[in-house]
DNA sequence: CTTGACCCTGTAGTTGCTACAGGGTGCATA
DNA sequence: TATGCACCCTGTAGCAACTACAGGGTCAAG
């Protein structure tokens, strides 16, 4: 399969399977006579680890460790555990850290009642974190 | 007041402070004799808004946009509000996004059992879409 | 008179892509 | 046979919002 066929079948950008490949995080597949790039099922399924763990929220050079874990099956899956889990946590830090945000966020739109720009709280508020109720930060 | 200064009173590093000035976002100081940037308080306070914009995850063209209706006291401040309601909106479209993960992850890492990565739930799940449960993306 | 803390400019690196520019290939159709 | 079009190639530059030098200048204290 040549390269838009996988990047149609993965839904990933063609530009995007190239700059893998440069990275050294998809090997280099075969090449036709013309020079095209030649993928098998083993890329596909590659990429397709490398995609979902993307919109996971995986760094690649944590897609890195994980693949490398996935290529050697008998090693110990410690490490896979705790990428994972070191993952969740700063999701959840992340969820956390957008909800304060959001508290002041919405205490700061709600105190707009339209008017002037010299009068709106909105401004005021954001020129001094002395007026937020939460560090947000 | 010099650059060190300023960075100390507001939190700021140095090099954003003249990234700054160069992006046009806070205005090019006086210089001394010796060439150093000389500030007062209005580019504290401008520096101070401009921080605390960005740490309420703010972009700096909305940044832009708000400074210069900061600037035109006069105008109506209806732009201040629709730019933070829109804000708002979006991290709330991110916390529900990052929820969804989540969800997704703790599923994932509670799946681990130990044992060889060629048998490990984690590396199965991150190879394959099917087994989730949400879209999360 | 030298040490150290500070300041300057300009450029390159970070993350994870995405978008060209400027070319080559391959198949169908007029 | 020509020619149009979809597809492929490489290499480079751009995005956001900084951050980190390298290689130099300035200034007060000891
Ligand atoms: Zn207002
Ligand atoms: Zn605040
Ligand atoms: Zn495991
Ligand atoms: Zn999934």
């Amino acid at each position: 399969m040549k390269i838009g066929e996988l990047a149609r079948t993965t839904g990933a950008n063609i530009e995007t399977i190239r700059y893998y490949e440069r990275i050294g995080l998809l090997p280099a597949p075969h090449r036709t006579a013309a020079n095209y790039r030649s993928y098998g099922e083993a890329h596909r399924s590659r990429l397709a680890f490398v995609r979902h763990s993307r919109d996971l929220g995986f760094t690649i050079e944590e897609i890195r460790s994980l693949l490398d874990l996935s290529d050697h099956p008998e090693r110990e899956c410690s490490e896979a555990d705790r990428i994972a889990t070191g993952h969740l946590e700063q999701v959840e830090a992340k969820i956390a850290q957008l909800e304060a945000l959001r508290g002041e966020l919405s205490r700061i739109v709600g105190r707009c009642r339209g008017g002037l720009a010299g009068d709106c709280r909105v401004i005021e508020a954001l020129g001094d974190h002395a007026l937020c109720e939460s560090p947000h930060a």
